[in-house]
DNA sequence: TGTTGATCTAGACCCGACTCTAGGTTCTAG
DNA sequence: CTAGAACCTAGAGTCGGGTCTAGATCAACA
């Protein structure tokens, strides 16, 4: 039930360094035991753990932020409010980078579709002259703007 | 209508700083004009450009591709399919961003909500105590594990 | 036995995207 | 006329998040 760091590196899709880097880092929940000739030994919970560590790194929590919600995890129990907090501020920050992305998502279809249409129209020798203002000036604007306050 | 650098900075929310390095790689769709001072001076387009810029970047497109995109403008017509396909890689791109982040969430409004339950409940002192299995796993698991291949 | 491959440590290096510094010019207000 | 703000250039520095290297140890197999 012992797993290598290589094995661990496959399973998680983490590098070898990066693991080196994440336990030098402090971002591992429990201490990465050895075997008596020196090598990690991790477990499932280890893989269990690496899984959401991604998770919440590739959603934009900073290693930094990893560090601090498992040290206050380290401190056993007292600190439920700060785990609390520290895990909703980021489920706002999600919630945030969802609808920006939705918003920057509405702007380029809209940008694909004008596109599209141009090109269907066999207008595509008109696109981007700067003779022709409408097409010329399309490129560096945001057609049918987003609704920026609505 | 000409716009100083500082102007354009505090419009943009960019620094000063940023506009000179983003011209220097290459990421104005019209290169920048000087007045005979050596002055950088600015219209209203190169804002619009930034603010769509912006969006790119903070969706996750690279300065890199950036370029690559205001490349093709600047070589003028009969690139469009290369525009559109970079366009569409990146709205492909955007999606996938949407549905990790969605799915990101899930996990932790779950494990917040469990977290809640416990310190209302009072049983605040038994989490992640390692003689209680269930609280003390459940820091590093995904409790109910989210639909993977739903 | 000896070579291959996985592991170890410490520390150097890289990359993207800025950010800042130094040293100099120019504009503007008092 | 002068102080201070805003600007200029070239280039160095920073920061996050790894990635890679060198040199050593160790296991396993033909």
């Amino acid at each position: 039930m012992d797993l290598s760091i290589g094995e661990v590196a496959r399973r998680s899709g983490l590098s070898v360094h990066a693991l080196r880097f994440y336990e030098r880092e402090g971002l591992f929940a429990n201490p990465v035991r050895r075997l008596s000739n020196g090598r990690r030994i991790y477990h499932e919970e280890d893989l269990e753990w690496l899984a959401i560590c991604t998770k919440l790194r590739s959603s934009g929590m900073s290693l930094a932020t990893i560090r601090q919600y498992i040290d206050l995890v380290r401190q056993g129990p007292g600190n439920e409010h700060e785990r609390l907090e520290l895990l909703r501020r980021h489920e706002s920050h999600v919630e945030t980078q969802i609808r920006e992305l939705q918003e920057t998502l509405d702007v380029m279809r809209n940008k694909v579709r004008i596109y599209e249409d141009h090109v269907a129209r066999g207008e595509a020798d008109r696109l981007w002259n700067p003779s022709h203002p409408d097409t010329a000036q399309a490129e560096t604007r945001q057609e049918c703007h987003p609704p920026e306050g609505a």
